[in-house]
DNA sequence: AGAAATTTGGTACGATAGTGCCACATTTCT
DNA sequence: AGAAATGTGGCACTATCGTACCAAATTTCT
């Protein structure tokens, strides 16, 4: 069900928005139609109203939550000055695309949630699909504005070790994904570079 | 709880493989008191009269099945034939290692959602820790034994890019994880043997 | 054998879940 | 303004969940 009013719109965005939120803090399962309409401050209906399941609730959370990661990439690229591109700031900017730039680990953690996760909601595959290729090439551009020649698949084996790096990262006594991360690429980096 | 008499705990390692049969059919959310009791065989207090919660549960469940995957990885050091480590070979062996000797998807996911699940469940952090480290020394045995000098980072390295491709892989439209992981695996195999 | 410990399994309870319902309010359109 | 469409929100229904309970049966120990 899609808004035809604009305070239902706001609504419906509402409810997206408190459904990502549900989704960092607590994973997939603590998405829940109560738990989305009282973080949004909504009655429990509106959960109905404007989505005809908790699976597209979550799918559309998803979607707007991973575009907006892509947008801030695309922003990045645009600001990225060439000339800066110096090893750490180079593999930061990285970490920035595939982790986020937040220092939480929940943030981490769904990112790497919704990827497993397709592998059990088939209703999942086609949006997680678009967003790891727009990602991709996102890294491409970015690596050769910054002027490194890079090919699709290198770009593909650092997306790799930043991803297996980080889930493994996850069992640590006092996970740091993104440390554990950053010295792998930087690793892979310099062995290329 | 801990049973006491042989057919007690008969009854309750039925649990326990009904609990991985779960598991790996449909992933965590799967295991329910109601479900493992009716794939044992078993009335529902059972459930609970072995186990004093359902996290307990599903700890010793991905325990046992983690103790087999280890099991299973030390025959196949024990019977490894140093002569026949043949590049094609040795991936495959370093495959079954990593994502279980199976063709079926569902069990490889099984591996990746116990990795991401610890990051929303501490009680899996010991655990999951305890697993990971004796499969990584595990690995490094198995490279030594075929006459492969190897450093064990470099072994973690190996691991990440498996462990990356792999979750990548789900996503793809007809997702054949272990088919991506064995081109990445051989290439960096070959790029250091 | 007989007492004690353990196991069994049917049942019930309270919490939470997704979702449907519907009288009412608000907004939009003519 | 008035009709039609859209949105609202309180409520309730049914299903399922984890878990507790307990009398009866079984097993173990002395």
């Amino acid at each position: 069900m899609t808004a035809a009013t604009p305070k239902g719109e706001r609504r419906r965005q509402a409810l997206v928005e408190a459904a990502i939120g549900l989704l960092v803090d607590g994973g997939f399962d603590a998405v829940r139609h109560r738990a989305v309409a009282e973080r949004a401050g909504l009655p429990l209906a509106s959960t109905t109203y404007y989505f005809d399941s908790l699976d597209e609730l979550i799918t559309v959370a998803l979607d707007r939550h991973g575009r907006a990661e892509l947008a801030y990439g695309k922003a990045r690229l645009a600001e990225l000055d060439p000339e800066e591109c110096g090893g750490d700031a180079f593999t930061e900017l990285v970490l920035d695309l595939l982790l986020g730039p937040a220092e939480d680990v929940e943030a981490v953690v769904l990112r790497y949630e919704r990827l497993v996760a397709t592998g059990r909601r088939p209703f999942l595959r086609p949006l997680m699909r678009e967003l790891t290729v727009e990602l991709r090439s996102l890294l491409l551009a970015i690596f050769t504005k910054a002027g490194k020649k890079i090919t699709p698949e290198h770009v593909e084996d650092l997306i790799a070790i930043v991803d297996g790096t980080v889930v493994n990262a996850l069992v640590e006594v006092s996970p740091d994904p993104r440390a554990a991360a950053r010295r792998k690429l930087a690793a892979a980096l310099a062995r290329t570079a």
